[in-house]
DNA sequence: AAATGTGAACTTTTTCACAGCA
DNA sequence: TGCTGTGAAAAAGTTCACATTT
């Protein structure tokens, strides 16, 4: 590396579209069960099934990547779990500090599938001293004190903010300062950090709030359809996750 | 599908983007602290930049919804407020059962955000004999035998999955055969569910694998930009949150 | 025969830029 | 003058459908 190259590393084009990024982790849960199952190959019309996404789109996905498919046969699953892995980085190990042990950050810290694929807990911060040194998950908690010197001792570069939300403006600015360039956000906050740090937000009370709208509709449509002769058999099994779900689209006049 | 009707009810054009109906509980937020502060009206570009998000794209998104803006003013906080409550169906309660009392479940019984935005925990579900009556947040742990007739006696149509991925499926489908139609999954699983019923999920190790990536990535254009006389500024404090955060498209020529 | 990989069509989402209103 | 509301353009993402390869 390191050299006055101009192009991008004679890798293929990179550039993978996020929302393939995002579905990666999908498939490498898929994958990895099928692995553990022994299966050695596997089709995109299965692993899509698996993975709850359509084939079409899986298939996209992979495309991005390389071609690491054979036509006629498949996927081999276990080079397809380390080509995934290593395009995400999980062939390394990444050490993550967890702020806030609350209910929330022992679950966290807790969390099996953690420490399984590729992260590792370095240290688990808590502002309350009566915490400090009492273990959680085995790890005994630290003070926040003690966060600079974590993170540089440990070079965590990826933080978890599960404090409350008051607290973690200030938490994420001391981390971004301590050198962590990615935040997972658990605080119902809009934290603002400098460029080239990312930050992701999971946010339960927005994923309820979210499926309130649609139950919601659901509603009405009941009462739309009631006027109706005879609604729609409801209850093909339909494998679907993510931000949609329905969104059929009814209403009375 | 039913009717001989062709045309979209003469109500305007129901249809709210997705991507908007995702926004709405970000701006809410936002508007609710406002609200909280006694700010009468606010801007779009104020109010976006408290939601995190662009002006052009808020804008968009309240369109969808009305015409609640004051030209050369901005939007009243509270009418505001009042009609995204409305559209998200927050002006109702939801009662909503969690299952799965263990850390994360107990941390999402106590979540205040919960209680307070239209949601009411009406029950706690546990398969561990051991933590019947046992309360939580103040509420008494039940066993999973009672959540039939729990989710029928308080019309729960909302159901958070909190166990562990092997129980997930099990859970959800008795869930589904007692009327819940709306699912928030936190089990790394994927929930194969009937059509009309919403599933939504929130999975900290893909969130982890997604900001690994990003990671990776940033410590490859290090390397590149070293070659570089001199690396451009970061550090313009942005807000951006999401599922990208970045993705600076540094790429050297 | 079976299943990948991918151009091309289509859909959704974002951004732009400005007319129109208070 | 200031700021909303929105057509139109651009970008991103999804789906189709089929030539290609094993």
């Amino acid at each position: 590396m390191a050299t006055g190259r101009t192009h991008r590393p004679a890798t293929r084009s990179r550039g993978i579209p996020e929302a393939t990024v995002a579905r990666l982790p999908l498939y490498l849960r898929a994958l990895t069960a099928l692995s553990e199952r022994s299966v050695p190959t596997v089709s995109s019309e299965e692993l899509a099934a698996a993975a709850g996404v359509n084939s079409a789109k899986l298939r996209k996905d992979f495309s991005y990547l390389g071609s690491y498919g054979t036509r006629g046969v498949g996927y081999d699953v276990e080079y397809l779990v380390y080509q995934i892995s290593r395009e995400l980085g999980l062939t390394q190990d990444w050490p993550v500090v967890i702020v806030g042990i609350g209910n929330l950050g022992a679950a966290l810290a807790n969390y099996g599938g953690f420490a399984s694929r590729g992260f590792r807990v370095a240290a688990l911060i808590d502002a309350d001293p009566g915490m400090a040194g009492k273990p959680v998950a085995g790890i005994p908690v630290q003070h926040t004190d003690e966060l600079e010197k974590i993170i540089q001792d440990d070079g965590v570069s990826i933080g978890v903010i599960a404090t409350p939300a008051g607290a973690a403006q200030q938490v994420c600015d001391r981390l971004v300062a301590a050198g962590v360039t990615s935040i997972l956000n658990f605080a119902p906050t809009v934290l603002s950090v400098p460029d080239g740090v990312d930050v992701r937000k999971v946010d339960l009370s927005i994923e309820l709030q979210i499926l309130a709208f649609h139950e919601q509709r659901k509603a009405g449509e009941e009462a739309a359809a009631d006027a109706v002769p005879h609604v729609a058999a409801r209850k093909q099994p339909s494998t679907d996750q993510g931000p949609d779900g329905d969104v059929p689209a009814v209403m009375p006049a």
